[in-house]
DNA sequence: AGATTAGTATACAGATCTGTATCCTTTATG
DNA sequence: CATAAAGGATACAGATCTGTATACTAATCT
């Protein structure tokens, strides 16, 4: 049996001391501004153990990135899921779900769109994981939308994303975590006017 | 008569080609990534009278921002009326405004989004100016709100400062300028669900 | 014209950044 | 036990960062 094996509730691995201390530091402070030497002395990890890990400050960056994607997008559909049972209620849940995020202590944004804000040049990997990132989080809403049975589920799950996104910049620029509140004023609108009276 | 007089046409003083230097290049790559040295090249201008005019890089920070801020909302806001007349077309007209925005070359998300996202600290002078931005643009959106007549005008304001705000950044994010159509189409159905036809 | 100001050019100090190297200790495994 | 792998501690190289100092030049005001 490998000693690599991962078991549940065993002690965190470096590598994945590393990863959490980087997302943590790169959520709150930004990338640019979160230096090597920072993340070794919060995840108590040598600067040597961290380069043998990862080639470069920007494979951890990466890592971190796609560690936070999956660890948020389990956590916020399940939350979603746990919220509601139908569709409908589900969506608007999307924003209550927002909202307990929003006013958290350690709330500093979409770490995504952030850290595009700090990496402008397009087509490169950090790019296509927030990229990808938004369009998971866009597909969320459309199955809910196609289950709804909204008459165009398309065009409101893009409009539904739209509001979500708006919520969470507000939320960190202007300091009101009830920007959930707006949008989901907003969201309950725009899903009664798509409302199918056929389906379920 | 000063020598130190504005006047139109004349060519821009150094103080003036510093602040538009640095707004261009903290629009672009961001305010860490961008050094001080980075803006004396690009401004033609020597480090040394940029400290003539500015203590730190935080105060040219600073006045970039508050000078970025009036030159967008002034262009913005005029685009807004020159496109149409009435407030409830005016309203709409935004989000084409946005999407021509959204559309240029040189657009790398809102400059008080991005700003924000690399300095977390609240209650710093940064952080209240890209907070009034984001204030006086809802408060533009309220006159129209209330000049239209809408039921609830406060309300809607918020909506709809919200589906600009995700229009911005999905933009940015996901580079799809035609974000601003989808926040269209929604702040179509939340104003005419506002509408009071008493009023106009 | 004379004096002051504004600006150029450039070097430099001190801190911080990424990444590497060296030496030693702990830990796990056959 | 013995050997190899993983990690800790620390120094360092080279680049870059903010901010200052020095010496010279061009513009401006009285």
């Amino acid at each position: 049996m490998s000693s690599k094996m991962k078991q549940k509730g065993a002690r965190p691995s470096k590598r994945e001391q590393l990863i959490q201390t980087a997302v943590n530091l790169f959520g709150q402070y930004g990338i640019h501004a979160t230096g090597i030497d920072t993340i070794v002395e919060h995840s108590g990890v040598t600067k040597k153990t961290l380069y043998a890990h990862f080639r470069s400050k920007e494979e951890l960056v990466l890592t971190a990135l796609r560690h936070y994607d999956g660890q948020f997008r389990n956590s916020f559909m399940r939350q979603v899921e746990t919220k509601a049972r139908n569709p409908k209620t589900r969506l608007l849940a999307i924003f209550d779900v927002a909202e307990t995020w929003f006013s958290q202590q350690s709330f500093y944004g979409c770490m995504f769109i952030n850290a595009v804000g700090e990496h402008s040049t397009p087509d490169t990997s950090l790019r296509y994981v927030c990229r990808d990132f938004k369009r998971m989080m866009t597909e969320f809403i459309l199955k809910l939308c196609i289950q709804m049975g909204a008459r165009n589920p398309q065009h409101l799950a893009e409009e539904l994303a739209l509001l979500l996104e708006g919520a969470i910049v507000t939320a960190q620029v202007s300091q009101k975590p009830d920007a959930a509140k707006i949008a989901k004023r907003a969201a309950a609108v725009l899903i009664e006017k798509q409302r199918s009276h056929e389906a379920f």
